[in-house]
DNA sequence: TATAAAATTTAGTCACTCCTAAATTTTTAT
DNA sequence: ATAAAAATTTAGGAGTGACTAAATTTTATA
């Protein structure tokens, strides 16, 4: 039942899993465009993960696909790969989180269980990576989580960051040295309608953030 | 100059290289048989490699083939990475020496020279891997190394445990029982030429050996 | 040296994954 | 409602790397 999947179909599977998580369809054009391949192709690969033995994907002409149960798993186990690479990465080589992606994305598909679990436990089963992205669990299931956007934060509200879902490594410098980064406190202290800019207060300093960045910031909110 | 090698290429290289190293020809059937795979796969696969912008390999009918100096430089730093690897496994991760062969032999075709570096560091450029083989150095060369294999001693001559050039995890494992590992003194103390069988002291207690193990270690003699 | 055995290569396929160009379907805007 | 735009699929191929069966070349043996 259990079947070794190529990296082109781990790739595929994680790529829907991840659109279709945020809310996107998992679309023919979507797909070519975060993979990096043409839409034919797509087309190509979606029948096949949709006419395997196990069916990976649900799928029917011109509408976008979801994941079979099997199709989540496999992804669930990629996602998982690739989230604790990343923390490892980072805390044992000395990486800083924007430079552990690449090597993370390669690492994920050849790495095996074992190697996989003695990871997990040598960094003591972590929840999150070093971007804050939940890590799927070890049965595959992944946790349950109540941040919301930082864009979605009024005037008053506070809480503490959970999650970064950035990838440009010029983003996430500026977020680091503006301190924002998974765990630390803010306050938003003024909304501005027209232009949806936020300021937020980290630490001593306040920061006037537009919607293309508190979009991709994720916030516990204080109760 | 510096092309992308597939992985399948890489493993012809350094494969390649291993048996012309341990003095076998690199012929059609040794490869075959080494990379399990069919005979016509190699010979398809060696015209390749032929054939390519930079040559890697030098190819006639009905001979083995020898690398090119661009094939070596290729083939050491497969052999370079996995070497690293095996020995970071198991300073890191607690692999046994029995365990990393698997894991790094998936791993060497897709860490980055960044990573290769990384790990070297980390580890204070180390010059044999778990199994006592060479690292080649960073700028691709094979260290030079006067080890010989333990079945050509003769009673009364000692010296250090350099390297164990096998695989079996059931091999390994037995050494590691008797004490046969990297840095162990050993000394002869008699030899049988009928059937080639060394009695060897390792630490307080003495081992009588056949030649399908003794051809296996490689010894530091005593001068 | 003939001839059987072993090694190697040719021939013909196949699975995977990608591509471009062209056709088709769906959506959007007039 | 319909035409233009956008999205998607079909058609036809290409590169890589592997396979089996059959032919050929080399090597070894009688």
């Amino acid at each position: 039942m259990k079947k070794k999947l190529t990296i082109s179909t781990q790739d595929y599977l994680k790529t829907i899993y991840e659109l279709t998580e945020s809310g996107e369809s998992a679309s023919t054009n979507a797909l070519a465009q975060k993979l990096k391949v043409s839409a034919p192709s797509v087309t190509g690969m979606i029948k096949k993960l949709a006419s395997a033995k196990p069916a990976l994907v649900e799928y029917q002409r011109h509408q976008g696909v979801t994941l079979t149960r099997e199709g989540k798993r496999a992804a669930l186990e990629v996602i998982r790969h690739h989230r604790l690479l990343e923390a490892w990465l980072v805390q044992t080589l000395g990486y800083s989180w924007d430079e552990v992606h690449e090597e993370a994305e390669r690492l994920e598909h050849v790495i095996s269980e074992d190697f996989e679990q003695r990871i997990a436990a040598a960094m003591g089963h972590p929840v999150r990576d070093p971007h804050g992205e939940l890590i799927p669990t070890e049965d595959l299931k992944m946790p349950a989580d109540d941040s919301v956007p930082l864009s979605a934060l009024r005037s008053g509200q506070s809480g503490v960051v959970t999650c970064i879902k950035a990838a440009e490594t010029e983003l996430l410098r500026h977020l680091e040295e503006l301190g924002l980064v998974p765990d630390a406190e803010i306050e938003v202290t003024d909304y501005s309608p027209f232009d949806h800019n936020l300021t937020v207060k980290v630490g001593r300093k306040a920061h006037v953030l537009g919607l293309s960045i508190t979009a991709k910031i994720f916030i516990e909110v204080q109760t």
